[in-house]
DNA sequence: ACCGGTAGTAAGTGACTAATCACAAGCAAA
DNA sequence: TTTGCTTGTGATTAGTCACTTACTACCGGT
């Protein structure tokens, strides 16, 4: 009676896992998310996901790089052929954008709470060195401007991860107009 | 032959646990670290530990509010007596102190890593508006300036826990010497 | 002496979890 | 048709974990 599943390549299934894995671990963390949850949410077994993946810590680095190659690229295309500081801010307005998506948020700010793990240390590390050369070849500015660029990216990370733009306070809206307000000088 | 146990309060046991838990907490998580590893830390039982703080989460926000606390007061004594830019400079300082206490520092990340959950956020939300008050109201400088303050503040946090001090390279120097410049303009 | 409250624990319990193993089923080439 | 590789799962396992129950030991007051 059941038609028989259709079959797919590990890579499909791959992709699978890491959509499921990518939401899962960004709410639950490594040790809070579970394969059982992970599996079903990619519609495989759980005893497939090992196959696929061979160990938990091992997915949960696969998903993190992933993400991080991804926004490594939207980082590029944002300002291909922009020059100074007009390729900070379109770097700065995809990053926003990127970010807009709460499961990359939130897992992107569980690595950096994770980086006593030496593994996922390095993949952190390795992520922001891209970045910054990124940022600094492409703009060509000067290292306090890059610098400032990345602190505000990083107190609006923690901002949207505490909801300050879904449930706006006068604190955070000072916080968020001060540093849109130093982007323009 | 062996000496009877001293007895203790229940107010000195619970600074034990919490001594013990914000070290287990902030390297392995809400999740990953275990109540008894934290008891057996604290020395004591773990189910003493339990009639103490009731449940693990309850323990989690107990542990996370007393570093909280701590920060805050440690950024009014440093600022007493100050004000203006001189405020901000020596609450900065007094942050990196703190922070260099690495139990300190990665609990305090896992903490706005754990902003899903309201409980958490709502403790991590308050932090936030006492120090930016706080830091509004000793320094008296703009918006902008406080802004940048807690932008820098944040980076620095993050590179903390990538063990960019540590660990230097020339990127991530490169991005604390902008900040640092930029702190004496 | 004893009584009431507080400090403290040994011994579980049931639920969950990462990882394994043995095995089935689809598919493509010879 | 058979052979062999890849996709895929059911059943299991050994262990861990948060939390409970039921109990003992200490100590101050009367």
């Amino acid at each position: 009676m059941s038609a028989t599943a259709p079959r797919q390549t590990a890579d499909e299934r791959r992709v699978a896992v890491l959509d499921a894995a990518t939401h899962e671990f960004a709410r639950k963390g490594l040790h809070g998310a579970s394969t059982d949850d992970i599996a079903r949410a990619a519609g495989i077994s759980q005893p497939y996901l090992f196959r696929l993946f061979g160990t938990k810590k091992e997915l949960y680095l696969a998903t993190s790089q992933r993400t991080i190659d991804d926004l490594y690229q939207v980082f590029a295309e944002a300002s291909r052929g922009k020059t100074g500081m007009d390729a900070l801010h379109a770097m700065g307005t995809a990053y926003e954008s990127v970010m807009a998506d709460r499961d990359r948020l939130m897992l992107m700010l569980k690595c950096w709470a994770s980086c006593d793990d030496p593994e996922i240390c390095e993949v952190v590390r390795s992520a922001w060195r891209d970045l910054v050369d990124l940022a600094e070849r492409v703009s060509g500015e000067s290292p306090e401007a890059v610098s400032t660029f990345f602190s505000k990216g990083a107190m609006l990370t923690i901002l949207m991860a505490m909801e300050s733009f879904a449930r706006p306070e006068p604190w955070s809206n000072r916080l968020i107009e001060g540093c849109q307000s130093g982007m323009t000088e």
